[in-house]
RNA sequence: GCGGGCGUGGCGGAAUGGCAGACGCGCCAGAUUUAGGAUCUGGUGCCACAGGCGUAUGAGUUCGAGUCUCUUCGCCCGCACCA
């Protein structure tokens, strides 16, 4: 072809890029005539910092996956939105007297320019932000849906408090006893929140786990989060006459507890007071563990604390002994029953604090040296000094004493989870307003349903209060209103949502966004549900996976959602590190500008960069120079045009590659190899310049193939040479198999296991024939210098080793 | 400590139990060019180089192991006194 311009990513990117714009080319069709494929990314926080080098990663691999959909004719909805709400934004806002909503909206802005710039075909008309009133509406209507079915409520507790952002946070939130975000230190404080009752899903998102194709570590993470584990409850009475319950998953060692341990916050010592000698000591000691953080109570925790509660002794249900009690912070009030009996034989943690106090150490599972470790293998132990279990096995001995202790009215079978209940209040102004009053009269009420959304008021600061309240706290117009049931004087809740509301169910929200009525109409729903393929990072697996699967679950059962689980198939990718393989910050100066690379080597080359650095779910150092390596081979794609010959068909001696590159990139794609995808379409173009020529055939077939990771210049030469219809939406190509079949096959000769020469056999060689033909053949009796054959293992297509 | 994962050239990484190092980066040489850049061609695991050695370590299974089993060492991620 003659008069090939020069490639110029920049004007091809700009010109593809206005006209899908222009014909809403990546819009999801109304109707529900075709298959449905329906893939998610995280929708990303617009952050003033822009976007990162690691949201195109995401981006990128589940555009290929939508691009290689609609080709195979799908209806495709790829959506995209913004988490607007939070921290930094209204941090942002406080620093400089500017509205956070003004902030967002730039943030967003800019998101939006530099997305389209990498060329994502997302369907734009389904924008969401869950910062707009029109959005929120639809959390704050699923707040009133929890609370009215009493999964919501409002608790006295100790919080993780955040002392530099002075806000409460989620468990989840602290990391290493610091805040998540600014890494400020969390202290405990006590403070009247609102909770969600997410352990009351406990099971039902455990159980959900198996009917959906997470990645392996994806579930095995959630499964430990929720932490679900098996055992009894049992009664333990004490000298003062009432009882003490315990929770423990080994009831088979019941015999061998020779004290107690009560959590310092167990409310059983506040109330025998009178009867404990030493309630000065033990007061003392519970002050002290309150004021150490949660970091500081984990980090001491190879040297145990404790203190022995004098005048109250309890009595081992099982053998009538009777047992000192103590107090211990080893022992969360949180978990289980905020007591335990401590069987230091066969509990490391009771091990160790037995040993420090000197408390008699019980052998009841035969096995190990009780005296210099804790025994606490469950295979092969059997009972001893049990009365009644003596000789069974641990795991018969755990059903046996578990049915002794129902008879007797002693105890019972118990499962207990790690989960927490979700702390959901947030005394900051950026977040969703809780749309409920309290009456003196008639307690929490909360606002009806057509008075949704409940926005937010303006305000004169956003700083937060040094006493714990949100700033809507000062806006008194606001937040003194009127009762809704009873008319009365009543007051406005004034803390906020977290930021894990608004992503809980925004992928519901992108199937019918415009929607007034209901958070999406059902027969909507029931085409697009579930989210067929969500891709994010390993970060949000405890958090906003689980958080959102448990908003679904319960839509599921208030009959709102047509699905129990809202995605199908998740996956996650691997971090982009500097390119000195530490992460990413602006602190070690090793940040990449996604903008830069496409200034330099434009959308198409970063976009196939970002596939081809390698494996997709492991963490990868960036290299420009590698980016710089997918540009040369756009380059050398481009300059296939000088050498087109006109044959629209496969030449016969390219036939193979081109069908062999067809099937391994479909597959690849498939399997998130894009690597090696990628790979095999530069090892094709390398034949074609190996050969001196392609053919307007062969130049389509590729093409399409890398429409979905370079989809600009790829139209571009398809237009140029008049190839044929606009990729996007033209069928995806087919192999054909017979192509793949070759008349000859170079093989590897082993003698005794060892790469001795080469062989170019008929391809339909079977393993019955192989004796004979090696027999026959020269260049193996060469090799084999004379020598009697003991044994031939042929396989086809790949060796033949001879033993001899 | 528990759970999950990983260890292959100078680098990123390929490899259904079957020719280790595909593809790319970097590097070397040559061609072209006034020069540089770009491009093209060839080369590039290591060594004592007609051969031998090589996938963290040591063993094992196998005709055959980067791949499967066990051992040791090292690294990464998650959880972390959850009874």
């Amino acid at each position: 072809m003659k008069n090939i311009p020069a490639y110029s990513p920049d004007a091809v990117e700009k010109k593809w890029q206005k006209h899908w714009e222009d014909t809403h080319a990546f819009a999801a069709e109304k109707s529900h005539e075709k298959p449905k494929f329906y893939p998610l990314i995280e929708f990303p926080y617009p952050s003033g910092a822009g976007l990162h080098v690691g949201h195109p990663r995401s981006n990128t691999a589940m555009d290929i996956i939508a691009r290689k959909r609609r080709m195979e004719g799908y209806n495709v909805l790829f959506p995209i939105g913004y988490d607007a709400f939070g921290l930094p934004t209204e941090n942002y806002a406080i620093k400089n007297k500017i509205h956070p909503a003004i902030v967002t909206e730039k943030n967003i802005a800019r998101f939006r320019a530099q997305l389209k710039r990498i060329g994502f075909s997302f369907d734009y008309d389904r924008e969401i932000s869950t910062t707009d009133p029109k959005y929120y509406k639809w959390t704050q209507w699923i707040f009133l849906k929890l609370f009215e079915h009493g999964l919501a409520y409002k608790m006295e507790m100790p919080i993780n408090w955040c002392t530099s952002c002075k806000v409460g946070l989620a468990n989840e939130e602290v990391v290493g006893g610091r805040c998540e975000r600014c890494g400020g230190e969390v202290v405990r404080k006590v403070k009247s929140q609102w909770m969600l009752r997410i352990t009351d899903y406990a099971q039902k998102l455990l159980d959900g786990l198996d009917d959906v194709d997470f990645i392996e570590k994806v579930k095995v993470q959630q499964r430990n989060w929720i932490g679900r584990s098996e055992g009894a409850e049992v009664d333990f009475t004490l000298t003062t006459g009432d009882k003490l319950r315990i929770f423990t998953t080994r009831p088979d060692t019941l015999f061998g507890a020779t004290y107690m341990v009560m959590s310092p916050e167990h409310p059983l010592i506040e109330q025998h007071k009178a009867q404990i000698e030493n309630y000065e000591e033990i007061a003392a000691y519970r002050e002290a563990a309150a004021r150490k953080s949660d970091f500081e109570r984990t980090e001491l925790n190879k040297d145990k604390t404790g203190v022995e509660i004098k005048g109250i002794r309890a009595v081992n249900p099982v053998n009538g002994q009777e047992i000192p009690v103590w107090v211990s912070d080893y022992v969360l009030m949180g978990y289980g029953t905020g007591a335990i009996m401590a069987v230091p034989a066969h509990d490391e943690r009771d091990w160790e604090f037995a040993k420090k106090f000197g408390l008699p150490i019980v052998e009841v599972v035969a096995g190990g040296d009780v005296q210099s470790a804790a025994y606490t293998d469950i295979q092969d132990g059997v009972m001893v000094n049990s009365g009644i279990l003596n000789g069974l096995k641990v795991k018969d001995a755990i059903r046996t004493i578990i049915d002794w202790l129902q008879e007797k009215g002693l105890g019972e079978r118990k499962v207990n989870y790690k989960l927490r209940d979700w702390v959901f209040s947030r005394q900051r102004y950026w977040g969703e307003p809780i749309p409920l009053v309290y009456c003196e009269h008639c307690g929490w009420v909360p606002l009806p349903y057509e008075q949704l959304p409940l926005t937010l008021p303006e305000v004169e600061s956003y700083m937060p209060t040094d006493n714990g309240e949100s700033p809507l706290a000062a806006m008194t117009d606001w937040v003194n209103t009127t009762c809704p049931k009873c008319g009365g004087p009543a007051r406005r809740e004034t803390d906020t949502m977290p930021q894990w509301a608004g992503s809980s169910w925004y992928f519901l929200r992108y199937i019918d966004p415009h929607n007034d009525d209901e958070l999406a109409s059902m027969e909507e729903m029931k085409y697009w549900l579930p989210v067929d393929w969500y891709n994010g990072g390993m970060e949000h697996t405890t958090l906003h996976l689980l958080y959102s699967r448990f908003w679904h679950r319960f839509l599921y059962d208030i009959g709102v959602v047509p699905t129990p689980e809202p995605y199908q198939k998740r996956t996650s990718h691997g971090m982009i590190l500097g390119a000195d393989g530490e992460k990413m910050s602006k602190s070690r100066g090793n940040v990449v500008n996604p903008d830069q690379i496409v200034d330099e080597l434009g959308a198409d080359a970063f976009r196939m960069y970002e596939m081809f650095m390698g494996a997709f779910d492991q963490a990868i150092p960036w290299s420009t120079e590698g980016a710089r390596g997918c540009r040369r081979f756009l380059d050398r794609v481009w300059r296939l045009m000088e050498m087109l010959t006109d044959s629209d068909k496969v030449s016969s001696d390219m036939a193979y590659d081109v069908n062999f590159t067809i099937k391994k990139v479909s597959e690849d794609y498939e399997r998130m190899k894009y690597n090696t995808a990628i790979a095999q379409m530069m090892s094709l173009v390398n034949a074609f310049y190996a050969k001196g020529q392609v053919t307007r055939g062969e130049l389509r077939i590729l093409c399409l193939l890398l429409n979905p990771v370079s989809p600009h210049i790829t139209e571009e030469i398809n237009e140029l040479c008049g190839l044929g219809p606009e990729l996007f939406h033209s069928p995806w190509p087919k192999y054909d198999e017979k192509a793949l079949v070759k008349e000859t096959v170079e093989i590897a000769v082993q003698i005794n296991g060892k790469v001795r020469g080469r062989l170019e056999i008929p391809a339909d060689l079977t393993r019955e024939g192989a004796e004979a033909y090696f027999a026959a053949n020269e260049d193996v009796q060469k090799l084999l210098g004379g020598k009697a054959v003991r044994k031939l293992i042929f396989v086809p297509g790949r060796l033949v080793n001879i033993v001899c």
